[in-house]
DNA sequence: GCGATTTCACCAATGATTGTTGATTGACAA
DNA sequence: TTGTCAATCAACAATCATTGGTGAAATCGC
């Protein structure tokens, strides 16, 4: 992900206005690998910024989104999280207990559909998910880590 | 998936009651390979029994599921499917425009998270989706099929 | 400085799914 | 055949994530 201060530039060269609120998601999605729904990030962001909206959280990322800055994923956990590394193509660690989701950055080159078997489907993308269990819930295999059960 | 007959059996087994709207369900999952959503085969049994609830569709698919003789599955596309595909493990091809879901029943021997890559995660499964165009949408590249299109 | 954009709080609506009610039906074991 | 309990129905409300509206206040950037 780019840094705040190119997304900025971004943001203002695609006419949109660079907000205190906007800079604030800018810092809370760098460097995190958390893949936050839009909920974690409007609570990260509420540590910053104290009135930021959930509202004004969801219009950033889908601007963000819209951008190519970050990407918008469904993992079948019930909410959307948002991936801040949409620079190297990479898979997804999906832990069946808690639902965080973590990257894989693999390139598995035999992934693609053999010859007749595509049924007429024009195919563009491969993703994977792996899931499984991630360290905390595996440790503790009944009661998932805290912060993690919170909705991570 | 098995057949109505020894899907009643697993029911009364199970100490469920095989009713008139359960068995319809059973004959409209039987070799269907769209992946319904609970909507879909709610419209299909609606055809053999007018009266039929969604709320009873959702209960049998549920039951279904828990019995493990078919498999919920979410693939991003805001609603729940159901695959009655349950034998040979298998992977999905997704349709971009129109949502629609296939099996690609092709196995990847090098699906496997490498060595020290897993950060840490017990993984048990991994399921590949591969999103594109199915061939209506393609054709039709910007009108989807009238069927698909309607939330098939 | 000014105008257009953005934000705010508040509240309502969406769409998929689940829960509740109370009355009726019907499966199935005895 | 009958009694019991599960299952169903219709109708309605509630959930959860997300999006939409309002009007007023703030503020970005020319």
């Amino acid at each position: 992900m780019r840094t705040p201060e190119e997304l900025t530039e971004r943001f203002r060269a695609s006419g949109r206005k660079v907000t205190a609120q906007r800079q604030c998601i800018f810092r809370v999605l760098q460097g995190d690998e958390t893949h936050p729904s839009a909920e974690a990030v409007h609570a990260a962001a509420s540590r910053q910024m104290e009135t930021i909206s959930l509202k004004t959280v969801y219009q950033t990322l889908h601007d963000l989104a819209e951008l190519g800055e970050i990407a918008a994923l469904d993992v079948g956990t019930g909410r959307t999280r948002f991936d801040p590394n949409v620079d190297d193509p990479h898979h997804h660690l999906v832990c069946r207990s808690c639902g965080s989701v973590r990257d894989l950055v693999v390139d598995f080159p035999d992934l693609a559909v053999p010859d007749g078997a595509d049924l007429g489907f024009l195919v563009g993308s491969a993703e994977v998910v792996f899931r499984g269990l991630c360290p905390f819930c595996r440790d503790s295999s009944r009661a998932p880590e805290p912060a993690a059960a919170a909705r991570t």
